[in-house]
DNA sequence: AAAATGCGCAACCGCAGGTGC
DNA sequence: AGCACCTGCGGTTGCGCATTT
């Protein structure tokens, strides 16, 4: 389909800043004859300027109704997540940010908002944790698997009560799992940012989760380490994790690591800022390859606190199912929370 | 104090969808 | 059906100010 150029920008029409003057005339015939006909709108109003440039300049500038100044935590908070729903669809965002242009939304995201999740390692893009800290999870749970598969210990070593290998295992495991929780508190430190951790309490999240169909015992199998507690104990220097304590973080008769919880839900947890938090059954139905997607709708996961994305309903329904949802908000807070000018 | 560098934001550009003739 | 035009969107640019060297 054939296009002619945008108004006369090949007839010497100014470009760049606009002056008080240009301002006060578009403004003038806005005022008194209502917006639209951009094409035409330069020549009536007496403006030597483009109908596009116009345009811009009246949706992202001189609108009465722009809001201009810092973002609020609410706002912040509203960008995040329908970000993390919506991509770059900045005019879908703005409109639900009365008073703030696509354009501003645009910036503000490119050089402040964008900025903050590097530094915490949040793929700005994905909003999934940028680094593969979760590697070394999978390492030794590849590792248990193997061992167990290939009899390299024996015939089912670890539960022919082999303390030593699976002693060497467990330890390990924690080893690593310490590393990713508290990368200052051990030897190879990792990028992830954890001073904001969200160490909302396991069962809460739980309740709320739409594949697990027996909250009150999975919570109980992996609270009996609140993490709370936990995660505080391992910041102070004089605690030591034991075997027992860390293991009981686990359901019986689960290897953590080996088969419940696949990468994307890995991801998904650390991500929002909390250790891997349910282990059950229905985890396995996950899929365990492909990359995530934060939308529901293109992913098709159920995330805990998220409403599964029907396929009769739109995302605007979904996303205001989303806000209504008090327990989505632990991993925007603990962003916002580290965005805050105040911090 | 001056130059270099970084940063934020307004504005520009190209493209695509929608609409009317 | 095809064309021309209008409008809106998202990526990019470049200017001006602030900070650093």
């Amino acid at each position: 389909m054939g296009r002619s150029p945008c108004c006369d920008q090949d007839k010497g029409v100014k470009k760049g800043p606009w002056m008080p003057e240009e301002d006060y005339k578009l403004v003038a015939y806005i005022d008194k004859n209502g917006y639209g006909k951009w094409r035409s709108l330069p020549n009536i109003a007496g403006l030597n300027r483009c109908g596009k440039s116009c345009r811009l300049r009246w949706m992202n500038y001189l609108r009465p109704d722009i809001r201009r100044g810092e973002f609020t935590e609410e706002e912040e908070s509203t960008v995040v997540k329908l970000h993390a729903l919506l991509g770059n669809k900045w005019s879908k965002i703005a409109n639900h940010l009365p008073g703030r242009t696509d354009n501003e939304i645009k910036n503000y995201w490119n050089t402040h908002m964008r900025k903050k999740m590097l530094q915490m390692g949040i793929d700005p893009i994905t909003h999934e944790p940028k680094t593969n800290d979760l590697s070394p999870i999978l390492d030794v749970s590849q590792m248990l698997a193997a061992a167990i598969g290939n009899g390299q210990f024996g015939n089912n070593t670890l539960f022919n009560n082999n303390i030593a290998v699976e002693d060497l295992l467990k330890l390990q495991l924690i080893h690593k799992m310490l590393q990713i929780i508290t990368p200052k508190a051990m030897p190879n430190t990792n990028s992830f940012n954890t001073n904001s951790l969200d160490t909302k309490p396991v069962a809460n999240n739980i309740k709320t989760n739409p594949v697990n169909p027996k909250p009150e015992q999975a919570a109980g199998q992996l609270n009996a380490i609140d993490p709370h507690v936990f995660t505080s104990q391992i910041e102070n220097e004089d605690f030591m994790p034991s075997f027992e304590d860390a293991w009981d973080c686990f359901g019986d008769n689960q290897l953590p690591g080996l088969v419940m919880v696949s990468q994307e839900n890995l991801n998904y947890q650390t991500g929002a800022g909390m250790m891997p938090d349910y282990y059950g059954d229905q985890l396995r139905e996950v899929p365990s390859t492909g990359s995530i997607s934060v939308t529901p709708e293109t992913s098709g996961l159920n995330y805990p606190g998220t409403t599964q994305h029907s396929s009769g309903s739109n995302v605007q329904e979904d996303w205001e199912k989303f806000l209504d949802d008090e327990t989505s908000d632990s991993c925007w807070k603990s962003f916002l929370d580290l965005t805050s000018p105040t911090s």
